[in-house]
DNA sequence: CTGAAAGCGCTAACAA
DNA sequence: TTGTTAGCGCTTTCAG
């Protein structure tokens, strides 16, 4: 077996002297449709092994418009939460024949509209993209070109597409709830990248649930810019150097609750003793932690998984999906960064008392 | 702008009044070397723009047997050591004008080799593999084929090819002599996948560091059969339940590490005053834990990013690379979950002793 | 400076 | 039951 120049069809064909299309009925399951010989059948499928024939996708992705690969781009493959969801709608798309090409748009617009210009030369069947956020433009043009598109973990306002996520408005509605009724009221919030959907209703989530207990909200107590672990900690170093420190810190992201850590760490403050802490997106180190973190988990599993499924049923029947959100409820685990504390005293009485 | 069917050349072409050759020629920036005429190389980028032009690479791979995408195989996306390296390759490869087709082969040799076989029918110019380990005949048959490959993390003896990874005998080595100088004599270690280059080199590496320390081998020590957490957590509950249990765990693994950690903790057992633990594959969250774990780094980002280039320069200008392996030096990183312990009784007094 | 022809490998339509 | 023709969109000859 084995010529180093590639079988094709038509070498089989030749083999067996037969046709080509005849050739590529049998390789393609179709033989009992067109009722073709069980000899002619079984010769050729003996040629195909021993010529080790490949088929070639780039050919029939372009006599038939479709090419079985789907898209995916996402701003951090390194970043464990978008690296088990990547996974998943890996092992999704495989359970469908569908492969995925990966991009890493880094956060960054520019690349993310590079990677969907790229994906629609490469002819994908369909794209996933997790938006930087910022930009909804080169979306749009996938859509004007009726490609199958489906958002997942950040959604855009301004373009009308099916997209599947965590409720975070509620989860960290959950997470300020928690705090809240541990007697916490002055409350950080560090920030992942702004204007990226996750972000704004996380910090909706946080200012609704001070409105809900009457607490004004403390604009200097919402710092940071994005979902790195540096971010975590500059803002978290910033946050200590305070004459009045919060005593808690949210933490919007699992790679800015290590950054916090980080910070925390150097300062030699402990958790919850000193400060307390409550992060998004849970983590499986987070109960081995010095203290186990308190969290909001989300399911990242089911994310990739509907996110698949949805763009698939788009691919095969368009416009059966209305362009709707599915929002997975997230959950809080409560482990032990978060300590009770005594009410604060009324800023007016504080102020008394020194 | 936008049609809602796709530009071609040819449709550029008759809106310019041109051919599609010359179309082609202008649009990959041959217009100099063709010597077109500047009005004609406007009109013609004017009207692609126009038109919303997208090249169509299914096409022009099929021409040119080149498609500028590379395969990725991997066991497990969502491992945070694979995760980074793979960040580090889809960066690079982008940097180089190359697109990833990503693979996760689940630690299953039959997935990894329908990987490779649909890897090649799209027409991959090269691949990126880090194998699972057992059988090497769909990788052969990739290099009898002259399709580019290089292996990464882990390596085939029965293949000769290019590889990336790290020195892993040299790594365990130095985490054994660490544990050593410590006290310790009875070292369990539980291992990753067997036949794995990375899980044998590491094994051969904690028996190297006995025998130089005149500690026989005591194979009931050396347990597990998997990267994963499941395997590391198992193994360390049945490790515990022993009637002699071991001073110190030498986890193959950061997944290890972690189900050692939470087996432990169920134990009740503390890190490192009852068990010592030292763990292959550093995490960024080992220093929070609630033992800062002591670890072997290894330089994912640097294997990424030199298995790319390697891919590379084999696919611009194929047999200039000798099949050699790259041993990047892991290094170790001392925090504290080893503790310095009293060399244990020779068994014959502890027998006594009793 | 530009175009006509050909072909990469595949499959759908039509014919026989 | 099988073959012929044609064309997906691109680029490379070769011709002018």
């Amino acid at each position: 077996m084995g010529k180093h120049v590639n079988a094709t069809l038509k070498s089989i064909a030749e083999k067996v002297h037969v046709s080509a299309p005849t050739v590529s009925r049998v390789l393609s399951g179709k033989a009992r449709e067109f009722r073709i010989s069980k000899e002619t059948a079984a010769a050729i499928k003996a040629a195909a092994r021993e010529l080790g024939y490949t088929p070639n996708y780039l050919a029939s992705g372009l006599r038939l418009r479709k090419t079985h690969t789907l898209g995916l781009v996402i701003p951090d493959i390194s970043n464990p939460f978008f690296a088990s969801v990547a996974r998943e709608i890996e092992k999704t798309a495989r359970s469908y024949s569908y492969s995925i090409i990966l991009c890493d748009s880094e956060e960054n617009t520019k690349q993310e509209a590079e990677a969907a210009a790229l994906l629609q030369g490469r002819k994908v069947d369909g794209m996933l993209v997790c938006p930087v956020g910022q930009e909804a433009h080169h979306l749009r043009q996938i859509r004007d070109r009726h490609l199958p598109l489906v958002l997942i973990d950040r959604f855009l306002p301004d373009i009308s597409c099916p997209f599947v996520g965590s409720d975070n408005r509620r989860g960290a509605f959950e997470a300020m709830m928690h705090l809240q009724e541990k007697g916490h009221r002055s409350i950080a919030c560090v920030q992942g990248l702004r204007n990226t959907s996750t972000n704004r209703e996380r910090v909706g989530g946080y200012c609704d649930a001070l409105k809900a207990q009457g607490v004004p909200i403390d604009e200097s107590l919402i710092v940071g810019s994005s979902f790195g672990e540096e971010n975590g900690y500059i803002e978290t170093k910033l946050l200590l150097s305070r004459t009045e420190r919060p005593t808690a810190i949210f933490a919007l992201g699992n790679l800015i609750a290590l950054g916090a850590l980080r910070a925390l760490a150097e300062s030699n403050l402990h958790v919850p003793e000193d400060i307390s802490l409550i992060s998004f997106d849970d983590q499986r180190y987070f109960s081995f932690l010095a203290t186990p973190v308190t969290t909001i988990a989300q399911q990242n599993e089911e994310i990739g998984r509907i996110a698949v499924k949805l763009l698939i049923d788009e691919i095969r029947s368009p416009g059966v999906h209305t362009a709707e959100g599915i929002f997975l409820p997230p959950r809080l685990i409560i482990r032990s960064s978060v300590a009770r504390i005594d009410p604060p005293l009324h800023p007016v009485i504080r102020a008394l008392s020194v």
